[in-house]
DNA sequence: ACCTGAACACCGTTCAAGT
DNA sequence: ACCTGAACACCGTTCAAGT
């Protein structure tokens, strides 16, 4: 054995903010919400439990330094995608913004939960100020500006939720389509009486696009805000 | 002392799914998120930690019971208060169920937590059932049904998400003008250079109307949907 | 069938003690 | 200033034992 086993993390770097939210992504992206503990982070980091309490004041704190850290990535990403995407109007800015969420979603299973119950903790503050300004740039009318824009991040912070939820039921690491097709079945087998609607659009369920879906609520609410001027 | 005590839970009744559920919403009202447990819920219910489990499969079943009465109370008794109202038409009963959300969160503020992470219950599904129905009664077209409905379930949820998360950062008991001067006075002090969307609008929040602008929220939606026709 | 309550494994957090 | 790790209080869950 020649290859020297690459450990995650060196003994040697010293403690900070930005390594322990770091290693917390990790251990969230590999063992999910429940995986990060204290103890684990901390045999990860090669420390102990209280070391990192000097950095973080809580568990609150390192989840919100975890949601930070991937968001922010996911924020910059898709506004340097746009550059060399179709046209730069302010719709497609808002298509921009909601899907680099969404596909971050996709990425962290984890972040969705976090998105949809921190609230104005900074990252969603730092979403609000990116959907807000397109919704400036569509021309809104002054009055109706706080409202376009609360719709649409509350819509795509409800979409993070709910993905969240359909993550946690599945085992960690299904298909998208297993889980549609479960899900579909559910959705088959309910009582007809009292689910005519659920039982109609079940078929589409089992192969429809959550991201295209996701996509059509957003231009549903741009055609609203349309409406507007 | 002549008055009798009165206590929340008879020693003498029956351990049932019902009661459990109820004592867990009393608790969840009381005490918040926290203050559910099987030691705290077993001590008011006047057993102990195991008998509950005989009802109750896990923590997760046990919120979900808590949350599906609650809800339950809040769907039939906004149809009902729909006969008495405005027209009915469609949009009105959408408005309704939406608002009979709100207005459950609001009462029990723990509910939007729930219903922002559980996706797919029983609870959820019988929600998305109610809104399809009057998405069909709309008019929209069959293969738009789905994702208009969508759009409108997972507006609301992320309304629900986002004030039981402010709900979460105030200490409990603080009124509603409280907490938006709180928040507005954070929104105010944000660096104009990175911010400047929102603290415009740092003014509109201190003496907005949440319940309006939740209804804003769906009212634009519900015209994005009206244009589909 | 239903309930009791001690016990288990685990968690967030603290803090005296070290360097 | 920063880290260590034992200790505390508490939690979800189990299960042998009771009725």
């Amino acid at each position: 054995m020649t290859t020297r086993t690459r450990h995650t993390e060196r003994r040697e770097e010293a403690l900070s903010r930005e390594r322990i939210a770091e290693a917390a992504v990790e251990l969230l992206d590999v063992a999910g919400e429940g995986g990060l503990t204290f103890r684990a982070l901390s045999a990860q980091l090669r420390t102990g439990p209280g070391a990192i309490y000097w950095h973080v004041a809580n568990k609150d704190e390192l989840l919100a330094a975890a949601t930070d850290a991937v968001l922010t990535d996911a924020l910059t990403a898709d506004t340097a995608a746009l550059a060399g995407d179709a046209p730069g109007t302010p719709e497609n800015a808002v298509r921009a913004v909601a899907l680099g969420v969404f596909d971050a979603i996709d990425a962290h299973p984890w972040l969705g939960a976090q998105l949809a119950r921190v609230a104005s903790m900074s990252t969603t503050l730092r979403l609000f100020e990116c959907i807000g300004r397109q919704v400036q740039a569509l021309g809104v009318p002054e009055n109706a500006q706080f409202d376009s824009a609360s719709a649409l991040l509350n819509y795509i912070l409800g979409v993070a939720g709910q993905n969240a939820a359909n993550a946690r039921t599945q085992p960690p690491g299904t298909s998208r389509a297993d889980v549609l097709s479960a899900e579909s079945a559910v959705w088959a087998n309910l009582d007809p009486e009292d689910y005519p609607f659920i039982r109609n659009v079940a078929a589409q369920l089992r192969d429809h696009d959550d991201r295209a879906q996701f996509l059509a609520g957003v231009d549903l609410i741009l055609a609203g805000i349309a409406s507007l001027r």
